[in-house]
DNA sequence: AATTAGATCTCGACT
DNA sequence: AGTCGAGGTCTAATT
């Protein structure tokens, strides 16, 4: 991985055209020759960039540009859609370079796949005599995250997700209305089941006659490793 | 903007859980607070970041982390949602601060809007005699990109994309279904437009008898190019 | 390889 | 401040 600081311009032609104009930045080159340019602000995304499969070339500046004040010129193509970034470097401020090795990779958990399986495992964990139909019931709608019978046999769709806001009420309420309409199902009883509940969808859900559960992964996981320890 | 290159280990917990083993990498900490952590390779997503506006407090490691070999460790938390990133140094391979001063910012061209309003311009190359009645016609469900009429003074509706797919073709669906309700303007012709068009899009567009149009965008901007020349 | 759906999406525009 | 749509989306899973 290579570091520079410098003052440059950067035009990038591809799937759009962009322009930065002369100011100091950060350009990060990384190991497969993909680059980077970041300014001193704003979120991860780079203000410009080029991804890998590509190739640097460091040019000398025409005449031109070295009268403009240009003392390297960087060019990054991608090597299969000919997308290029032009960088021209007016002054260097920084340079050092770095030898980082293979990254291990992130691992993630908690996300809404897992509490999917976790609650469908320890469905009665909702309510005592409660059973598991299906995680994914497919509706005309898309799937319904977990669809299962309460005590009395009635049916309950379950909307998870790790932030409860109120787009999941949204999405939970057009599941409920459809399957309402299926003979086979009716009623459909709704719960929102989230790690944390916003106020708005709460209230929103309670609104609409729908359950709100508040989900406690490292309690659920626990119940889990509890039971995997009986074997 | 601190530039740290170390052996680390990183834990955030926010939306999901997320954890990096131990390995050596960027970290870039801007001027704001927000820290991306970078491996030499992949794309331009960090492995882990924190966006703005957050705060970055450096504590000393506690003994057991200390025995584990940790020299520092960094909290980054998000002002708000209360996010937070936990990085475990072990080792600082590097340590470089740069003042970068805040950045003009990026010039695009190229977007939608931008082939919207070429199309517009130049509505006469998608058939001889056809005019333009006015871009982003309003609909009860939303603008129409473009209302033209062709050479037998009949209506058409043009949705516009970069890249044509079928939601695309559904959306233009759905206005056509609504305008041709319309007295005062049926029947309304379709056309898709896009500078790349899907097959299985494409496929859905002739279906429902939607013309579909690739542009060319540089070609448009040539035809542009050339009439300003005339004046 | 191609398509689909999710993302700690990000980013900008508009209400 | 929220909402909506597009993105050089990117990314991973699935067909």
């Amino acid at each position: 991985m290579r570091l520079v600081i410098a003052r440059c311009s950067v035009d990038y032609e591809g799937r759009l055209q962009a322009h930065l104009p002369l100011a100091t930045r950060l350009l990060l080159l990384k190991a497969d020759g993909s680059l980077l340019v970041h300014s001193d602000g704003g979120s991860y995304k780079p203000l410009n960039w080029m991804s890998p499969p590509c190739a640097l070339a460091e040019l000398s500046p025409d005449p031109e540009e070295a009268a403009d004040g240009v003392v390297q010129v960087w060019v990054v193509r991608h090597a299969k859609s000919g997308d290029a970034l032009r960088v021209r470097l007016h002054e260097i401020l920084h340079d050092s370079a770095h030898e980082l090795g293979v990254d291990p990779g992130l691992v993630k958990e908690g996300v809404e796949a897992h509490l999917q399986a976790l609650l469908a495992e320890h469905i009665h964990t909702l309510g005592e005599g409660w059973t598991l139909v299906r995680r994914e019931h497919m509706t005309a709608i898309g799937p319904v995250d977990i669809l299962a019978r309460d005590a009395d046999r009635g049916h309950v769709a379950i909307e998870i997700k790790r932030r409860g806001e109120i787009d999941g009420v949204e999405q939970l309420t057009r599941y409920l209305e459809l399957m309402n309409r299926d003979p086979a199902l009716r009623p459909v009883q709704g719960v929102f089941a989230a790690q944390e509940i916003k106020p708005q969808a709460r209230t929103l859900a309670q609104d609409r006659g729908i359950r709100c559960v508040t989900l406690d992964y490292d309690a659920l996981r626990g119940i889990d490793d509890a039971e995997s320890r009986l074997f």
